[in-house]
DNA sequence: ACAAACCGACTGACCAGTCGGTTTGTTGAT
DNA sequence: ATCAACAAACCGACTGGTCAGTCGGTTTGT
């Protein structure tokens, strides 16, 4: 995963070191989870010094939160864009469930933290937690929306079914990162899809389309 | 949350200890979190020392595995017994979803403990994480096959199914734990219901049924 | 010459696990 | 019934290791 942060001015030295910090935050936190996980570690691993870290950063929790915040806002976007190529909104929900998907598999240690870490790191991250996750839930809301709107679903809980969505998704992949082996999350891919588009309505049609990227 | 342990022998000293060791980490890490728990933490909420505590148990590690599986196993228990008074795959599935959503609404500490803590305890855990989740999950997907085998619903995964299930009412449960005054999980469950029932495709009929317990 | 960025040895708090010692219960011999 | 002998259960002060965060000093850029 490269991590694209925002430019603050022009990149420097300054901006080199916080994307280090922050990869190397990335690998650190996947690999043994926020509470195994010592600043020590992620400096080491980001050939930096802990004076630089504390310099960037005025805490561990710090860095994991913006680590979490940058992770986020970058799968969102990635997730959204692949729902704009999209015409109708089955194409778009189906789009973002493999686009998910794709990332997840793309990086593991993204698909760890965002689903995993940031749930069990505790009571001080609620707030990260919920923001994470109501970013997701809320592109799915939108396009559910839409779908209401125009009549290709009847009329449903939005909030909550994006919820529900996402958690289906999220339980999936959970068990696929704790066993790999056990199957690859692409091999769920059509299950899951049908499942969702059945759930809240849409037209056999929609469903039974053969999905464009299985 | 009374923990009914099976007792060993007659119930003495012993026994006493360690349910009521079992009940304080129930509670403290319910609180707290497994890493924001110390062991002095729950040894001085059970009333006893900590050279009981490392009498009965090698490790803090060890007292919440133990707990973690009797949470679960009294959990399936419990669930099991109301989805047996149920007649159709429906209203049995049905059972199990309310009477989820009831412990979790009673026992707020269990919620936490088996939907987030185990899951963020650590890799450590992966193998109590599996266990829990696949105890629910073969709940529910006995019942799917049973549906399918009547002709209930089309034939469809599952395994997958019953996993992604669990993993949407785990979202939601953990959104109410994270903002328990944003609304009742109770709420939720007209609209899970619905939601579930529909994505495996029960019949209108079925799935519109007013919830007997609503 | 000045400050922004960086370095890394050090400190202080925390906490899992230990261990010598005490209490409580049991057994069985008198 | 009484008690010695023994073990199971329990106590809590202490230890050793870990690690987040600090700070005086150094480098780099302007």
């Amino acid at each position: 995963m490269s991590l694209r942060l925002p430019r603050r001015s022009s990149t420097g030295r300054k901006d080199a070191t916080r994307i280090a910090l922050l990869e190397a935050a990335l690998n650190v936190f996947g690999e043994k989870g926020y509470h195994g996980a010592a600043v020590d570690d992620i400096v080491d691993r980001a050939g930096r010094s802990k004076g630089a870290a504390y310099f960037h950063f005025p805490s561990k929790a710090a860095i994991f939160r913006a680590l979490v915040r940058e992770l986020a806002s970058q799968l969102v976007n990635s997730i959204q864009r692949k729902m704009d190529t999209a015409d109708t909104p089955a194409e778009r929900l189906d789009a973002a469930l493999l686009g998910l998907i794709d990332v997840f598999v793309r990086h593991r240690a993204l698909a760890r933290i965002v689903l995993i870490e940031v749930a069990g790191a505790g009571r001080a991250f609620s707030d990260d937690l919920i923001f994470v996750r109501r970013q997701f839930a809320d592109l799915i809301e939108r396009e559910l929306d839409r779908a209401v709107e125009i009549g290709a679903i009847p009329p449903c809980d939005t909030h909550l079914i994006a919820t529900a969505w996402f958690g289906a998704l999220n339980e999936v992949a959970v068990h696929w990162l704790h066993d790999p082996d056990a199957g690859s999350l692409h091999a769920s891919y059509p299950s899951l899809r049908q499942l969702l588009l059945q759930s809240v309505g849409f037209s056999p049609a929609e469903v039974d389309r053969v999905p464009l990227h299985a």
